[in-house]
DNA sequence: AAAAATCGTTTCGCAGCCGTATTATCACTT
DNA sequence: AAGTGATAATACGGCTGCGAAACGATTTTT
């Protein structure tokens, strides 16, 4: 990936979020989508506690994320067996889905 | 701006929304990003009903945004004396920075 | 076994945004 | 000048997310 001026970066923003936008697609949040990506990209298991921490905000808005994200099947809760306390974010068919096509969108737009 | 895999892509986005979420700054919706990188990245004039129709959206969305961000002094609203019925939103200099800090962030990102 | 610590969830009151429908101004048409 | 059309703002009820605090379940410590 190369040379990439202010402007070049803005407008490849400003075309994934029109996108988004003007699709009217379920729009997450910020926070989801952050909490989306991390699961997807960074190397598991992943814990309520854990992401949490990652992205410094407290577990009731991972634990209402959850449960909004796993609604739409982006992403699921499996209990622990190891250690009944915790969560493992799971990743799930749709979620993959999901996030390869927001991949393709960016690159998409960095065509232009 | 040259070649990106798909993987590239999702960590320059993952990248950025990371910086964004555990930053904990104001975090806009990305309604109102939208609207923020279409007045700073097209050519104006921008009118409150130009934008709904742009961004797909009702008015009273990009006038509650507006409330929003003009109150963060990122955007300003003046009523258009050719035709006092139009608001144009306008550019502040706060926007104008925070625009360009971002668009610094992406470059940022992309570097990694 | 009892006490303390850890983890995720839930509850509470509160603030923000949503879409629809209505309103107040202003411009245009006749 | 009166009526019609257009614009932005507001009112309304509903939904979702927020932070702080309390909670139940499980594990670890004493």
């Amino acid at each position: 990936m190369a040379e990439m001026s202010n402007r070049d970066a803005l407008e490849l923003w400003h075309d994934v979020i029109m996108n988004q936008v003007s699709q009217g697609a379920h729009d997450l949040s910020m926070r989801q989508f952050a909490i989306l990506f991390t699961v997807y990209l960074e190397v598991g298991p992943h814990t309520v506690r854990g992401l949490a921490a990652k992205l410094s905000v407290t577990k009731p808005v991972i634990t209402r994320a959850l449960d909004a994200m796993s609604q739409l099947d982006l992403l699921a809760r499996k209990r622990d067996q190891n250690d009944k306390r915790n969560v493992l974010v799971q990743r799930t068919v749709a979620g993959a889905l999901y996030v390869e096509n927001y991949g393709d969108l960016i690159i998409r737009s960095a065509k232009n």
